[in-house]
DNA sequence: TTACGATAAAGTGTCGACACTTTCAATGGA
DNA sequence: TCCATTGAAAGTGTCGACACTTTATCGTAA
């Protein structure tokens, strides 16, 4: 549990661990917009550190798939295309799937226990309509990122939680996602936990897989309708 | 198709990549041995460069989770555990499955053609007996290979590529793997191409899950005898 | 005016040196 | 004899400087 927790601006032991994680936010944020290039003295003179640590710091960031690099030409934040999108949604469907399956046989009671206590909870949002700002941001993350600790597959979770879903976040800041949704999401999550809870692996798999293949069906809907509706924003 | 590459150790444009490579081929083939600590001042000097590139090298290989990294306490290299060789069994199963059934839908007639030529080329090593030479060590990985590249995703080839395979390679090599398995590992990949062949991707998935399934059973008896009649090699 | 080439600017890759942390060993005391 | 403390040695983290590559700019010639 000490590896694959968010690595937060403040207490970081090292200079590149901190500066990565301040990256790592900025660009998923969009505060760093995609495809714009970052330059290493100008990123170092703004975080007030060598080249050296930020060398690291975007070592990593490459590593998360978040930066491209390439040699003498510098590094770029990565270009969202619905393309990539659609591509780590098929990822996630196997993964999750397999995640949900192995949570059904592994999770300890206490684990779902405060899983459906999360999950009453974004029922209290969503009916107060606080969902817009908290379920859609965070929330679905939150669901998603404790099964997948619940398979216990080291491995796995490290695929997913350091690398797919920043990713996904990003998109969803770039793309203002708001999802009407979150109704019917929050229902498959309850279906999801339920399977889990009877220690039914079989059936979390068959649900989660579901649940991930209507999130996508949902975004590939709201890409063809804007791409159709208005403008492209690829400069 | 630039990216996913293995990096040899010759041809590289910058040091970093170079000792790179170098260093990942000395991991997974076992000239540094697993747990061990390396030392930046020595390495650097043994492959006759500073300790940035290397330190650049070092970072790459974290991220391809060959050696692991602590703050002020240097780099080791990974201890292989049978727990972590049956976790990314789990996962292979489940992403070469997927990669299976999107080849079966995407890759070209050409591919598929060649994929039948090196099917053909290993049955005929097979029948020669010099399986035990070429296939047990990289004929397996190439077929693997292939059809991930089929797959067409991108992110999927990434995860597989650059960082499961080279451990698989690595594990391969520690315990020295002699399978008896080999015809029957032809016979499966045999399955597996005919289905790719039919466009029958629902096939393919099953058929390829199947093969890593009793791959995994395969490791796990002789893990199983190995525990049981000879000590551990863990020190 | 446009195309080509040279020069300068900016940026990345690499290096050696210094500061701080960890580790180990020797020394002293209980 | 054993444990704690202290000092040195080794190692990692960080920094500034230099070399080489790429890019932009300017000047010249067609």
């Amino acid at each position: 549990m000490e590896a694959h927790v968010d690595v937060q601006p403040d207490e970081a032991s090292t200079i590149a661990d901190r500066v990565f994680g301040q990256l790592r936010q900025a660009i998923v944020e969009g505060n760093i917009p995609p495809g714009s290039k970052i330059s290493e003295p100008e990123m170092a003179a703004r975080y007030g550190i060598s080249r050296g640590p930020l060398r690291e710091a975007m070592r990593r960031l490459e590593s998360a798939n978040l930066v491209e690099r390439r040699p003498n030409l510098g590094a770029r934040v990565i270009t969202l295309s619905s393309e990539q999108l659609l591509e780590i949604y098929v990822i996630r469907e196997a993964l999750e799937g397999l995640a949900a399956r192995l949570a059904a046989e592994r999770m300890s009671a206490a684990a779902i226990a405060d899983l459906k206590a999360l999950l009453e909870q974004h029922r209290g949002e969503i009916a107060r309509e606080y969902w817009q700002a908290y379920f859609q941001k965070e929330g679905d993350m939150d669901f998603h990122y404790r099964i997948v600790q619940g398979s216990g597959n080291q491995r796995l979770i490290g695929i997913l939680c350091d690398d797919l879903y920043h990713l996904a976040r990003m998109y969803r800041c770039k793309f203002g996602m708001v999802s009407n949704r979150a109704r019917d999401a929050l229902k498959e999550h309850e279906l999801i936990v339920d399977a889990i809870a009877e220690r039914d692996g079989e059936l979390a798999e068959l649900m989660m897989r579901r649940h991930i293949r209507a999130s996508r069906r949902n975004v590939e809907r709201r890409l063809a309708t804007e791409t159709t509706t208005q403008q492209r924003t690829d400069p």
